[in-house]
DNA sequence: CGTTTTTGACCGGCGC
DNA sequence: GCGCCGGTCAAAAACG
């Protein structure tokens, strides 16, 4: 990779990021107490949180020039021990930089064209992206949070140490490769932790028949 | 019958 | 190199 891969790299992780329009519209169920989103597995900077004390229909925006700020007063205001990183899922999975070094020093031989190269071609190539990742916790019974998408699981895993499964979800959308996955804090089953990876490529699709349940619920805006 | 979920297999990265 | 572990695949089952 070159060195304006690298740029790239460090542009994702360090410079701040407008979640917004990754999460889009979220409605949570009405028992909902806080949640805490922050920037998963990279350093700490986009972090945004929905006091309890705003009014429902308060609408929160995160945006670029104001996370650094926002941090330090949620930091002050709900104090330094929630905000509390992910960082034991494994963020190294994800370097750049050795797709093509992968690619050629496997290249000697007759699975350069082959069918399983082909398909180790798909797989690698989905993996040199480092789509923006983050994730929150949500004090929520029900698993799934609806955030406006539509999601299909592909898949289940028992994580060590841990008694609950993490669930893998996808974008169900044509060509969009935005993932989800939910699991249950260890510490503290009641909380939901949701991690988003990528960015859609295109808008919510509510179903259209949202008109009645808004009224038990707390939408917000990201 | 098309779509989604389930679930064991498989794969690659990492630590030892 | 080997085993562990997290993430994904894909066939079968379940669902509506």
């Amino acid at each position: 990779m070159s060195t304006a891969s690298q740029t790239m790299l460090n542009q994702s992780l360090f410079e701040e990021q407008d979640v917004s329009s990754q999460l889009g519209f979220f409605s949570f169920p009405s028992n909902f107490s806080t949640t805490l989103p922050f920037v998963c597995n990279q350093p700490l900077k986009s972090v945004t949180t929905l006091p309890s004390s705003l009014a429902p229909d308060t609408q929160t925006t995160l945006s670029e020039s104001s996370t650094l700020k926002q941090k330090e007063d949620i930091t002050s205001h709900f104090g330094q021990s929630q905000l509390l990183s992910l960082q034991r899922s494994s963020a190294s999975l994800w370097g750049w930089g050795d797709v093509n070094d992968c690619m050629s020093s496997k290249r000697n031989g007759e699975n350069y064209l082959g069918v399983s190269a082909i398909k180790m071609k798909k797989m690698k190539a989905r993996r040199k992206v480092r789509e923006p990742r983050f994730c929150f916790k949500t004090l929520s019974e029900v698993d799934v949070l609806d955030d406006g998408y539509k999601w299909r699981k592909y898949g289940q895993k028992v994580v060590k140490n841990t008694q609950h499964p993490r669930s893998y979800y996808r974008c169900t959308q044509d060509n969009c490769r935005v993932k989800k996955r939910v699991e249950r804090l260890a510490e503290d089953p009641r909380m939901v932790i949701t991690t988003y990876e990528g960015r859609h490529i295109h808008s919510p699709s509510h179903d259209e028949d949202d008109s009645q349940a808004s009224s038990q619920m707390n939408n917000f805006f990201w």
